[in-house]
DNA sequence: TTCGTTGTAATCTTTATTGTTACAACTACG
DNA sequence: CGTAGTTGTAACAATAAAGATTACAACGAA
């Protein structure tokens, strides 16, 4: 299976946020219109974003806003806050291998290892990655447009 | 989500064949009596290994054995193999950004290159684990118990 | 020709994701 | 005040994917 489009989406909400907060009261609504969810999937992964502290949220008047500098949040920590994927485990590992059988007995010993390897690699991939560069990748978009 | 346990299953499948090569004829019953999966599930996953020159499957008779040597049989090769993920893309993109907004018609363009790289470099973790390996530490693991 | 096996279709169950409705709680503002 | 526009969140429906299971035809060796 895909990582969840939650992770895609709360980047699209961040770099939304961004773009027009000097123009617009960027709410749920606002958001859902642009990524073309409900609403609700919206307020759902502003929560989340909001409990890692990388935004807030107003509530009563609305409208959502970045709490810290753009350069110091990456796309590891979206990818985090998002639940992206279960428990922290990027593999899902076959639940009951036979313990009367030396090889399934052991598969966990051999395998743990090397897939937490591999998680890390794509890990220390995201983390190289900030929203700063995403933001301002958009407004470039957006300027070759004109 | 997390990557399929097709993934795992088949690594472990591997393991099997070639722990077992000398002293069992490894069926798809003994593989899911020792993965602990229906057999089906086994046999649908030798299949793809098939399809994807890593095993031949001896039909009439039974059994399976490793079609190439271990060393030239990467993790990713096996990840690719059984489709752990859908089409090839490790990521879930929202399908439908709405093309209106200026952030909604770009998104496509700044993530892709971004999610791509993200990708490369765990599949590059994946190329550097070969099966020989895995095949290596099964026997110590195994050794270690007696 | 029989036996154990593979290959594969069909179907069911389970689980996760995503979508939707509904409504209480909240804040700013007239 | 109280009203309008929001957020926060529960509850539940819809969809989709994974995995389990049953069934059986095709195959090969003895």
């Amino acid at each position: 299976m895909q990582i969840s489009s939650r992770f895609t989406i709360a980047i699209h909400i961040l770099a939304c946020i961004d773009t027009f907060k000097d123009d617009y009261k960027v709410t749920s609504d606002f958001l859902a219109g642009s990524v073309n969810v409900n609403p609700v999937v919206i307020r759902r992964l502003l929560q989340q974003l909001k409990a890692a502290g990388i935004i807030n949220v107003i509530r009563g008047s609305g409208g959502a806003e970045i709490a810290k500098p753009l350069s110091e949040i990456t796309m590891l920590d979206i990818y985090k806050a998002v639940d992206s994927i279960e428990n922290g485990e990027l593999f899902h590992f076959h639940e009951n291998p036979n313990k009367e059988c030396p090889v399934g007995r052991n598969i966990h010993n051999v395998l743990d290892d090397k897939l937490k390897q591999v998680q890390t690699a794509m890990e220390n991939e995201m983390r190289s990655i900030t929203i700063q560069e995403i933001v301002e990748d958009t407004k470039s978009y957006i300027q070759k447009e004109l």
